[in-house]
DNA sequence: TATTGTTATACTCTATAACTATA
DNA sequence: TATAGTTATAGAGTATAACAATA
């Protein structure tokens, strides 16, 4: 059967109250929207937004390892181990043990991973480049500082 | 073990790459931080944001059937079949026969749910405001503005 | 003792598909 | 036939806790 349709934000003669008053829920209300078309970009490639993360971080910071992995995507070491499972089930993502440490392992891009990332970064930017083209580039910029205020970040 | 704390959104030495160029991902870790927040400060009667939302929905929409609700929220009928399961179980939900469709049930909150909504909501009040504080009144309106018009929503 | 990675287990949120009882 | 709700099943993504190997 056919029972998801794309998500309605406002559906008529429903009363949203209080939730249309918090900055929380419009947050959340672009988050669904964007998830939604980001998974749909990246489908050719079976890549979600965490996978995506984990494959820029390794391939902008290489040997790093799994504990270290973990912690920049604030997941627990399960979650990670889970993740780069996945990576490397879909080929992009090798574990490398260390000499100096034999308990734990470098992560790498593999050749088709490096070479995949490059067509990944492309659609995601394309993705990322429709969502927000309603928005003048200092608007845009300035949403996402504050975005990354809201974060609590270290707005760069 | 004590493993997972607090995301942080920038763990010094890592170069993010692309990552600090996407709006999506700073809508995603401002999201992160504020769904930490959220189920921090709903601990006490376990409300996620979903259940909050759902409530807030049938409260305001009272007689809701459950397909309508199913479409409000953007989840399949059988996910909603679940959380209204779930807000049963907290006692905060009933489902009500409907005698002109047999097939049907009226949602509405209990007693409990409507006394407990009261401070729900106001629990969910302060954590927004307390996310949102380092911003204007002006600043939150635009920003709220923005990220409904991501959503693809009639910004009101 | 502490750390790295793994496994076992569980929970939330989501989906698709088949089923039932009604309409 | 179509609709409202349910159940069965599955898959992400997350968690905690215990474990083995190594430091």
């Amino acid at each position: 059967m056919q029972d998801t349709e794309p998500f309605v934000p406002r559906v008529p003669g429903i009363d949203y109250g209080v939730l249309d008053t918090f900055l929380g829920y419009a947050v959340r209300r672009a988050q669904i929207r964007l998830y939604e078309d980001f998974i749909a970009s990246l489908a050719p490639w079976g890549i979600t937004p965490p996978r995506f993360t984990a494959m820029v971080i390794v391939s902008r910071n290489p040997g790093l390892k799994l504990i270290q992995l973990a912690k920049v995507m604030g997941i627990a070491r399960s979650g990670a181990v889970i993740l780069v499972d996945a990576l490397e089930d879909l080929g992009y993502m090798q574990r490398h043990p260390v000499p100096e440490d034999r308990r734990a392992f470098n992560l790498a891009l593999t050749e088709k991973g490096r070479t995949d990332l490059v067509n990944i970064i492309q659609a995601v930017q394309e993705h990322d480049q429709r969502m927000s083209r309603m928005f003048s580039t200092e608007e845009q910029a300035r949403l996402r500082r504050q975005l990354i205020q809201l974060a609590g970040g270290t707005p760069e």
